[in-house]
DNA sequence: GGAAACCCTGTAGTCGCTACAGTGTCAACA
DNA sequence: TGTTGACACTGTAGCGACTACAGGGTTTCC
């Protein structure tokens, strides 16, 4: 199976393949006469896993350390468990600033009324009262980000 | 007022306040005599506004198209507002892949069973068994990241 | 006069790719 | 046989928004 092959087969691009190789993620495959990547079923489903780990948007360097539990039959319930908390609970942290964030947005897009009679944009007032230490939108006890 | 004042009333670091200036983003100081940065007012307003659009998670090219409608006296409702509405779908198509996300990790994570009689880790299982093309939490449907 | 705390510039590292540049290989067609 | 086009290879640089040095100078305080 050439690289463009796996490409396809998993939807990831070929550089990507390359990429993930020099990371230590998936094994250097066999190399045919011409010096081309020679993959195989593993490698498939090596990339697949990882693939699927991305999609829960794991850091690559978990990703590493869960695919080195899958080749060690030893048991790893809790190691594995409190992987997949962490990113739960990043993924959560995120989506609490993110949702302040929306609301944030919301208002200070509010403030617009229209360019009317001679007053001046009511976003950038609200973005440079901020420099005057007023209460504002951005700061007004929200959450940050991350 | 010195860089490290300037840090500590905007809460921004001093290497990223040199950022900021390399970036253009950030009017070049004074200098006193021995090369000290002098800042005064107007810095920390501006760099006050762009705090509070990072806290918006605006990229630094739209606080600087941004900043260069606090500067011009000309009005720009329409593009501020555009401006704003372009940052909204961009916190909302994340928003909603994030939910997605937390979905398929809450799923993933009640797979494991604890380490019971014999049977490997339901977690990883769910994560190898993409390999072979079954259906699984990450790819049930479900919205991929951004 | 010596230590600590500040300042400077410039460069490299982070993460997870992505996009080249420059070169080699292969299959198909004229 | 030559040529085109699609593929492959390596290695390096770029992205965004910082962050962290290294290697130096300055100021302040005891």
């Amino acid at each position: 199976m050439q690289i463009k092959e796996l490409a396809r087969a998993t939807g990831v691009d070929v550089e990507t393949i390359r990429y993930y190789e020099k990371q230590g993620l998936l094994p250097e495959p066999a190399r045919r006469d011409n010096g081309y990547r020679d993959y195989e079923g593993p490698h498939l489903e090596r990339l697949s896993f990882i693939r699927h780990c991305r999609a829960l948007d794991m850091p690559l360097a978990d990703v590493k350390r869960l695919l080195g539990f899958v080749d060690d039959p030893d048991e790893h319930c809790d190691d594995v468990n409190h992987l997949v908390d962490d990113q739960l609970a990043r993924v959560r942290a995120r989506l609490k600033s993110m949702r302040a964030l929306e609301r944030q947005l919301l208002q200070l897009r509010s403030r617009c009324a229209g360019a009317a009679d001679g007053h001046p944009c009511g976003i950038l007032d609200e973005l440079v009262s901020a420099a005057h230490g007023e209460a504002c939108v951005c700061h007004a006890g929200a959450a940050m980000r991350d």
